[in-house]
DNA sequence: GCTCAAGGCCAG
DNA sequence: CTGGCCTTGAGC
């Protein structure tokens, strides 16, 4: 066995099962024991920090993009609409976009109709002052986490808050696979320990964890990592992974 | 059947 | 040690 969480250690890291399902929001609740029992009955929970999800207009999302910020229900812990592409999901904007370790969820985008790639619905909104486009990141915004981490993909909460305007849109697979990898801006190849990074840092990650490796560096701890230099300092590079979020156990340790 | 991520393998 | 590729098994 292959799969040490496959079986008795879910048990030890239980959001490994948690995660590992879509909740809608007529789903049974994910947590009955942590859930307020002053939930609405028809609410889903946001998958983060738990708390319940009221439903505004009493469903989740509507048949498109357009009609869903009507529908849309927000999240009572981050005051985030849901994720208008995961209508089939309860998850809070949060949870649709953040790295935690919700890694069989999917979502299609209303769109094109192409699957949204995991944890990862990152939606796209005019930037206020500039034509461009500018990917936001509603996890910065959550307050238990550091939002340096996740300085790159950093907004204000209240740009996050407002990313069911018009403009948005979601980005699909297609698009968010040429993200550079946060590590060392190569090219990702999917979710790894909890973040979407390149292959080679992730068997870096996994080398450097399971083998209990310790670096030292030979400079100042803080060489510049990138994908020409990466190899360089390897102590260098493991602070980035685990300053950027790399987790071994994928993310949340709920 | 599919996708996904964890972990294994191994040439360089 | 590195990193690309492969196998595995869970969830869907
Ligand atoms: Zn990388
Ligand atoms: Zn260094």
């Amino acid at each position: 066995m292959r799969r040490p969480e496959s079986s008795a250690d879910s048990r030890d890291r239980p959001y490994l099962r948690r995660c590992r399902r879509r909740t809608g929001a007529d789903d049974a609740p994910v947590s009955s024991d942590r859930r307020p029992s002053s939930a609405p009955r028809s609410s889903g929970v946001c998958r983060i920090d738990r708390i319940a999800v009221a439903l505004d207009k009493g469903r989740v999302f509507g048949s498109n993009v357009a009609a869903s910020a009507d529908l849309a229900s927000r999240c009572q812990g981050c005051a985030l609409f849901l994720q208008p592409c995961a209508r089939s999901s309860s998850r809070c904007a949060i949870a649709s976009n953040c790295q935690s370790p919700l890694s069989q969820t999917r979502a299609k985008c209303d769109h094109r109709n192409q699957t949204v790639l995991p944890n990862l619905l990152a939606v796209r909104q005019s930037a206020p002052h500039a034509s461009q486009m500018v990917d936001i990141h509603p996890m910065a915004a959550h307050t238990a986490l550091s939002a340096a981490k996740y300085a790159e993909h950093a907004i204000a909460a209240s740009s996050a808050a407002s990313f069911m305007a018009p403009q948005s849109t979601v980005l699909c697979k297609q698009q968010l696979e040429h993200e550079p990898c946060p590590i060392c801006g190569d090219k990702v190849s999917g979710y790894h320990y909890g973040l979407l990074t390149c292959e080679s840092c992730k068997g870096f990650f996994k080398r450097t964890v399971q083998n209990k490796k310790q670096y030292q560096c030979s400079a100042d701890q803080n060489c510049p990592v990138d994908k020409t230099c990466r190899k360089r300092c390897p102590h260098c590079r493991f602070q980035k992974c685990m300053g950027k979020g790399m987790r071994i156990e994928g993310r949340f340790a709920f």
